[in-house]
DNA sequence: GGTATGCTACTCGGATACGGTATGTCCGAGTACGCATGG
DNA sequence: CCATGCGTACTCGGACATACCGTATCCGAGTAGCATACC
């Protein structure tokens, strides 16, 4: 059981899309060759957010990703939700209502404590995820990271982005 | 990204198992009959169990699976371990090793901030699911029953099971 | 010289192939029980 | 009547097919800017 690829990808790209000024962009193509990652597969994914609402994309010449909302407004679980879906993990088929000693449906009211369980820890991987947005993500970055190297991509980023209103 | 079906069917398994007596057993026709699933797949994740020693395996006539140890000291988590894997959902990739603003490989001391928060909350979903043991989801099962059902089942269970020491 | 129109270049969007992993099945390995046979 | 040896039935274990989803790609749709021609 594993997440796509493709979260890693789209968390990373919304992240830089974060150091955009207002009115920039970044083209797909550009998203693509600073991360190193094949880039139609990577627009499916950008494709995921802007169905989303997290970013909005603009086509034509000078187009590109941008940000639809402030960074401190976009939490990781907003994009894994994105990209991966928000179907739970864990599948509850309710077997105890099958077999030999099936339980009735009427019987079922309460839900099963397996499944229960089971949904309680993914709430609590959502919350967690939920609780970090991309804005404390660019903090840890900023924090992390020597003045030269900041320099050298913002100045990547100027030289690449798209302007458009 | 889901869980495999095998985890649900383990999890019932071995809360089934929870309700034998010290010396019985349940072969795998008998719990895939129980729970109505096809029995050469259900023994797939039965053999997991095994190899993670959460339950022991008895072969010949009067064989069977029966836990390994007290039903409070298997947690959702060890079931989920054994049957699905403990790769975490999140794969770095380390991006930021790549492409033309990359980090060196000894810039990169610190994780990464986004893969940390994804593992954290992987760790939060771990820690949730190990603390719910089987105990607690017999203790569940058992109360929110009727007296007749479990009656049932326990005679069920009583019929098929297998006896060997 | 200004304006309108058409063309071109650039960008995103959805439909289309491919591969790996979850799903599902089968046959062989191992063990105990029971029966037969001989003492 | 008891002990021993062999056969059989039962159970688990790992190797073998299949289907679906994650991965990867391509071509068409849409937009803006520029050049050109006409007024």
């Amino acid at each position: 059981m594993q997440l796509s690829k493709g979260v890693e990808w789209a968390a990373h790209s919304v992240a830089l899309m974060a150091a955009l000024p207002q009115d920039a962009g970044l083209s797909r193509e550009v998203l693509a060759e600073y991360h190193e990652v094949p880039a139609a597969y990577l627009a499916k994914h950008l494709q995921a957010l802007s169905k989303a609402g997290i970013v909005t994309a603009t086509r034509g010449a000078q187009g590109g990703y941008r940000l639809a909302r402030a960074p401190s407004e976009i939490s990781l679980w907003d994009i894994t939700a994105a990209v991966d879906g928000v179907l739970p993990m864990f599948r509850c088929t309710e077997i105890r209502q099958k077999g030999p000693c099936a339980l009735l449906a009427s019987e079922c009211k309460l839900a099963c404590p397996i499944a229960a369980a089971f949904l309680a820890a993914e709430a609590a991987w959502r919350k967690s995820l939920a609780s970090i947005t991309i804005a404390d993500i660019a903090v840890s970055i900023t924090q992390s990271s020597s003045q030269a190297k900041l320099r050298r991509v913002m100045a990547w980023v100027q030289a690449n982005q798209t302007r458009r209103d």
